[in-house]
DNA sequence: ATATAATATGACCAAAGGTCATAAATAAGA
DNA sequence: TCTTATTTATGACCTTTGGTCATATTATAT
């Protein structure tokens, strides 16, 4: 009989609408300000049955953390085509990344304080898990494609697919950073847009990728 | 009479010893589990005496990041020789940064999170504010001498000191955090050694910068 | 020696994450 | 359809912790 799988779908469900309204709440008053309570009112449901979903405040942030890995993945995947070079899929993924942080600033800000944060995945939390492996299988989009670019020789051969993908992926998280942290202050004492950064940032990885001529 | 002066430095000595109770503390527990009559014990004071010298838990760690940046600072100024060339001094800047990483651990993940953070400057809080300016005063350290660089011809012509100052902390800073968060992951899934993206970094980093030849 | 100012204390408060006995709703069985 | 069992929901309550404040102690000045 279907009633297991109705069971299951609404459960889902529930678990879709709670985190739905810990974002709202997560988004707008910041992760640190918001509370329980703040996120069950909004779900019109009880703080206890939050808890009969998600086991902590950072296990819901797990799950809005999650969302954003698999978002990125998706246009990770959506942004490269078959005749592209290995560089250009490397400046296709990195601009993707970009749009991404200008499309969702509120998810790559979760990202940035999850990265932050240094989540011990040992135990057998499946969202933190969950979220290691969304975020490998997007690394592997990219290392596979500088791979292709070493192969291709549009990108230096002396390079190490897996460990500059690491490298381009930490470099462009510290450059957003500044961009949103240091933002203020960038534009109260220095002479530029804080977002030039990212063009100046793929000027240099281009610079730092590209064989020499 | 010089009682006010002996007062003053009494006072000072004595914020000194809790910002000495609070690092061992912070450090040991991590910053979010530490308590404030964590560091009231260490301290051998009573919580109410924290207050009178930090304002919160919030200005108790900026103290800290304070320390941090100012050690930062030293080191940057040290590391430097008249004869260098620009790309020489701003190579050893960044050797220097990490150095600063290896040396003081505790003190780099203390400056991640306080990145992080998104600090208010906006207010009269006279630490944050410190902490700004000297974090500004040791990246202007790094600026001149990118624009040294340019100038003696051991850096591309094409790149803007400030903003390429700018971008290589912050790159390094995705970097290095990269290597704590992900040290374990990386560690146990990948065939290399964490620190070995700081090499590699710095190869191309100096793609990056140095003139084609 | 006394008054005044500076410094220190710890009981206390309020906010917030998390729990649990109880209740409501739903499904299964007769 | 009625009863029982199971799943799901509730909110009062507990604990921890950052922060406060009336009170006490210590040091300075006259």
């Amino acid at each position: 009989m279907g009633t297991a799988e109705r069971r299951e779908r609404e459960k889902k469900k529930r678990s879709n609408d709670i985190l739905d309204a810990a974002e709202k709440i997560f988004f707008a008053k910041g992760i640190s300000n918001a509370t329980m309570d703040d996120v069950a009112e909004q779900a019109e449901l009880s703080k206890g049955t939050l808890y009969l979903y998600f086991k902590s405040k950072e296990d819901l942030y797990l799950g809005i953390n999650l969302r954003a890995l698999k978002i990125i993945q998706e246009m990770f995947k959506n942004t490269l085509t078959e005749k592209m070079t290995g560089i250009e899929k490397t400046v296709a993924i990195g601009r993707a990344y970009y749009k991404f942080y200008q499309t969702y600033p509120d998810y790559f800000n979760a990202l940035i304080h999850f990265e932050a944060l240094g989540i011990d995945v040992s135990d057998g939390d499946s969202l933190a898990l969950q979220c290691m492996k969304t975020g490998s299988r997007a690394l592997e989009i990219l290392s596979d494609s500088i791979g292709e670019g070493i192969q291709d020789g549009s990108i230096r051969p002396d390079l190490d697919p897996v460990k500059t993908a690491y490298l381009l992926w930490a470099q462009t998280n510290g450059v957003i950073q500044i961009i949103i942290n240091k933002r203020k202050f960038i534009e109260a004492f220095e002479n530029f847009n804080p977002e030039e950064l990212i063009t100046e940032f793929f000027k240099l990885s281009n610079y730092a990728l590209r064989p020499n001529a």
